[in-house]
DNA sequence: ATACAATAGGGGAAAATCCCCCTTTTACTT
DNA sequence: AAGTAAAAGGGGGATTTTCCCCTATTGTAT
C-alpha cells in the first residue's frame, strides 16, 4: 500500500522535527519534509519536489502565514488538501483558515492518535472535523449575519487608531490636518456604526476586533 | 554513562509526545515521563515517582502554569534544573520565569541541536542562556528598577476594571456606592501611578498589562 | 504617634460629547 | 455629460464628562 506523504509547515522547528519523528513512527503515512512557512511553502512546488497528499500548516508564520499559504495552495494544488495545525482556538482564525480551504483543523494539544485519524480522514473522506471546530462553526454563522460587516471608512480608520492613544481630539486633527469639527464628524459617525456611547467604548470595539494593536 | 533523565511539562500533548520522541534519539537522554500542566508535575513528585535531573517546561499550561510550576520546584525540588520551553519570547515572561528559577530560556522555534546543547548545558554548568535571552535581562534590568511594580489598591483595582467600560465616572460611583469626588481621587492616584494622562490611557494600560479581559 | 488607605468634597478649566447646520470633492449611474 | 449620492471637510453653540489642585475626616496598622 501507498504510504501518506504528509508535508509539515511550521516555524517552530523544533515542533516540527518532532512531530516529523511521530509521524514517522505510523506506518501508513510518510513526511516529505518540513518547512517553516508559507513562502518555503510556494518555493518548494515552484521547484518541483514530490508533491504531498497532505499538509500540516500551522498558522502563526513569519513571512507567508499559514492563511495565505493554503490559499495559494487551493487557487494552485487544489488537490493537496491542507490540515490546520494551531495553538489558538480563535473563532475568527479557524473561519479564516476553514475559508482559505483547510479541510480540518487541529489544535496542538491533541493526542497523537487523533491526529493519526484526522489525516486519514481528510485522505479518505476529504474532511475532518473535531466538535470544537463544528459548534464553532456553527454558532459563528448565526451570530454573524445578524451583526457585524460595519463599513469603517478610509479617514475614519485613521481616526479611530488615533483614538486609541492618550491624544486629545484637538491633537489628532493637527496630526491629520484637519479642522477639530471634521474629527468631531468622524466622532460621531464611528458612534453610530460601532454602536457605543463613549471614545473608551470606541476603544475598547478597535481593539476587540484587532483594528489596533497595543 | 547515565543518561540525563529528562521530564516533559506541556500542555500541547502532540508538541510533547513528538518531544518524547525526538529526545529518545539522543543517546545522552531518556524521557522519564510527559505531563501536561503544573499540577501534574506537583502530583508526579507528591507520589515520589523517578526523579528527573532536567524538566523541560511549557509556559503556557492551564490549571498550574509553567511559572507557578518552575517556583514549587525552586522550593520543594531545588536540585532538579527548569529548562523553559517557550513560544513567546515576550519580555516580562521571560523574566518572570527566570525569576521563579529556570536555569535556561528556549523558543519553540529553535533546532533540535540546540536544544540537546541546552540541555547537556544546563546539566553540566546549571545554566545555560541564549543570547536572545542574554540581551533581553540586560535591556531589561535597566529599565524595570526605575518604573514598574506599581501598587494598585484594592478599591483602586475595582475601579480601574469598570472605568474600562462605556460607564461615566458617575455611574461608576453608584455602582460603587461612592461619591463621585471619592472616585475621582481613584482617577487622579491610577493617572499618577500608571503614569497616564487620560482615563483611555488607563483603559490602554489595564488591557496591556492584563488587568481586564476584553 | 504617625503614616497611610479610604472616604468625601470645592472650585475651576479643559476635553469630550451632542445636535443642529453647511460646502466641496469624488464616484457612480443613467 | 449631467445628475446624484456618498465621502470628506468645516461651524455654532450647548451640555456633560473629565481632569486638576486642594482640604478634611475617619479607621487602622506599625
Amino acid at each position: 500500500m501507498e504510504k501518506i506523504k504528509v508535508l509539515i509547515v511550521d516555524d517552530h522547528v523544533l515542533f516540527s522535527q518532532a512531530l516529523q519523528g511521530l509521524i514517522a513512527g505510523f506506518k501508513e503515512f510518510e513526511v516529505v519534509d518540513t518547512l517553516s512557512n508559507g513562502r518555503e511553502l510556494i518555493n518548494y512546488f515552484i521547484n518541483k519536489s514530490i508533491e504531498p497528499d497532505i499538509v500540516l500548516m500551522d498558522i502563526q508564520m513569519p513571512i507567508v502565514n499559514g492563511i495565505e499559504a493554503t490559499e495559494w495552495l487551493k487557487n494552485n494544488k487544489p488537490n493537496i488538501k491542507v490540515l490546520a495545525l494551531s495553538m489558538e482556538a480563535e473563532e475568527d482564525t479557524i473561519l479564516k483558515m476553514l475559508r482559505a480551504g483547510a479541510k480540518g483543523y487541529l489544535l496542538k494539544d491533541i493526542n497523537p492518535s487523533v491526529l493519526k485519524h484526522a489525516i486519514n480522514e481528510v485522505f479518505t473522506n476529504g474532511i475532518y472535523y473535531t466538535e470544537n471546530v463544528a459548534s464553532t462553526l456553527l454558532n459563528s454563522n448565526i451570530k454573524k449575519d445578524k451583526k457585524d460587516k460595519v463599513d469603517i471608512k478610509e479617514r475614519e480608520l485613521e481616526f479611530l487608531k488615533l483614538a486609541c492613544t492618550e491624544r486629545t481630539y484637538k491633537e489628532i486633527a493637527d496630526l491629520m490636518f484637519l479642522s477639530p469639527k471634521t474629527i468631531d464628524n468622524y466622532r460621531e459617525a464611528l458612534f453610530d456604526k460601532l454602536n457605543v456611547k463613549s471614545r473608551i467604548g470606541m476603544v475598547l470595539y478597535a481593539i476587540k476586533e484587532h483594528i489596533v494593536e497595543i
